[in-house]
RNA sequence: GCGGGCGUAGCUUAGCCCGGUUUAAAGCGUCAGUUUGUCGAACUGAAGAUCGUGGGUCCAAAUCCCAUCGCCCGCGCCA
């Protein structure tokens, strides 16, 4: 007999089923045993007599059976199959359990997360990390499907990559065949994504892990989701419509109310004296803020040079601006009720203009060619102008769960220190492994 | 790298300021038992803690001091 979900009994009165689950509760009355089963559709109750005496919480268990209407009165309407109720005729115990650490009924907002962390597939029976990932998996269905709806081509870039020192930190992947060198992760596909536009792909999108060796916080993770995407012979003002829709959309998919508001760099500056203004005027309200007019450079005191106010391939409004100082971009950057969640530009597309940024933020030629000569060199055999944006999955939703904190959004999270409790990462490795590598042991 | 918070049974906490009625308390869970209609049941009983770890002060330390480890939050950092 096929495997019947839990919540497919509704329709099944009456007839015989096989249902498969984790014993979520028991109630036990000497001869009648009342048994929620769990499984991922959702509880069943199920009756048994004194041959279900022996099971315990989290057991997994197989029960056959006759689906029946509840006794009048008897109906829990807290449960999606309240009105039904299994009556056992079979009971087949497939896996025990050890008492869990914790009790999976219980609120995990009440519970150590240091404890969850380290029995992670067990926090994930959750009422709450269900519905998360469940909500983060339609998120990410609506963006796939949206982009593909608009045009857009999903393109895989590589993970092991270039190291680029500009930016974050990179982690970095000794290469086995090329002793000395190494790769890097990405910190986000920025190239390659130019790449494809002058690969004529003209619509790209990707939704992609990033990485950046940087220190955790509660709305930060070393390792995180982006949705990525590019486009070719647009504005910036088609870049943000663009991703108003994409947003409505998932906000009418979850039934939230959505404002949006525009703001120079300057006037949220001046208005709010942060560039990450926080507009949320109710608690259900997803405000979204866009920066625009970002200035082109931001002066570093410390090394007295022009640094690029966010990368090295955001084009200035202004291709023949004179003075750094004042020269503004094509910067817009995306805050949610006062958190970036996303940001990007219209891009450089000619060598010449691309080179001068080079040569302004203090990158001699020598080096630039070295670092960048593939996006020069492409730049020469016919680039479109193109530009894009990138949108942080995890932070938008932790909104659209009104989590506190990113880690509940994700599966496997680390710790504040960029530590798997539960897999106990990082770890050592063997000797071996290292000398294989040509990496010296510390 | 820096600052702040927390750490007491499996889980959640009380006790800590102000050291001595503490044999470290409670709820949940666990274990044993009762119970044929319960609604993450109810009732009766039991077990379960070197108070994160190490050192110090004191007649006496969960409580005061020092060090250390772990987790959380923030700053720096995050092209």
């Amino acid at each position: 007999m096929q495997r019947s979900l839990n919540v497919e009994t509704l329709k099944k009165l009456g007839k015989r089923v096989r249902v498969c689950g984790w014993v979520n509760s028991i109630r036990s009355h000497g001869k009648i045993l009342f048994v929620d089963l769990r499984d991922r559709s959702g509880l069943l109750q199920a009756i048994l007599g004194t041959e279900g005496r022996e099971l315990k919480p989290e057991w997994v268990v197989e029960l056959t059976g006759t689906i029946k209407k509840r006794p009048k009165g008897m109906a829990n309407a807290e449960i999606e199959t309240g009105k039904v109720e299994l009556v056992v005729e079979n009971l087949k115990v497939l896996s025990k359990s050890k008492t869990p650490p914790f009790e999976i009924t219980a609120d995990s907002r009440k519970i150590n997360e240091e404890t969850r962390l380290k029995y992670r597939y067990l926090d994930l029976r959750t009422e709450r990390m269900k519905k998360n990932l469940i909500l983060r998996h339609k998120v990410v269905k609506f963006m796939r499907d949206f982009m593909d709806e608009n045009g857009f081509i999903e393109i895989e870039t590589p993970l092991l990559t270039k190291s680029t020192p500009e930016g974050a930190r990179d982690f970095i992947v000794p290469s086995r065949l090329h002793p000395g060198k190494f790769y890097a992760l990405p910190q986000s596909p920025q190239q390659y994504k130019q790449l494809l536009m002058v690969g004529g792909v003209e619509k790209y999108f990707q939704i992609v892990k990033c990485l950046r060796d940087e220190d955790p916080r509660a709305d930060r993770q070393a390792e995180f989701t982006q949705l990525d995407m590019e486009m070719s012979f647009v504005e910036q003002e088609d870049i943000l419509k663009l991703t108003e829709k994409l947003m409505n959309g998932i906000a009418k998919l979850i039934g939230r109310k959505v404002t949006w508001h525009r703001l120079t760099y300057a006037q949220a500056l001046k208005k709010h004296k942060t560039d990450k203004p926080d507009l949320q005027r109710n608690k259900d309200e997803l405000a979204f803020c866009w920066i625009l007019d970002w200035p082109l450079f931001d002066w570093n005191k410390e090394e007295k040079r022009w640094d690029p106010m966010h990368h090295i391939f955001t084009a200035p409004q202004d291709p023949n601006f004179k003075d750094p100082k004042t020269a503004k971009s094509w910067q817009h950057d995306l805050v949610l009720n006062g958190y970036e969640i996303g940001g990007g530009s219209l891009r450089i597309h000619t060598r010449e203009l691309q080179e001068k940024i080079f040569e302004l933020v203090g990158i001699p030629a020598k080096e630039s060619k070295k670092k960048f000569g593939h996006l020069l060199r492409a730049f020469e055999y016919g680039a479109p102008p193109h530009g894009g944006i990138a949108l942080g999955i995890d932070r938008l939703l932790m909104f659209l769960t009104n989590e506190s904190s990113i880690r509940e959004v994700m599966a496997f999270p680390k710790t504040g220190d960029g530590r798997s409790l539960m897999m106990d990462t990082p770890s050592k490795v063997d000797k071996a492994q290292l000398k294989e590598l040509h990496v010296k042991t510390v």
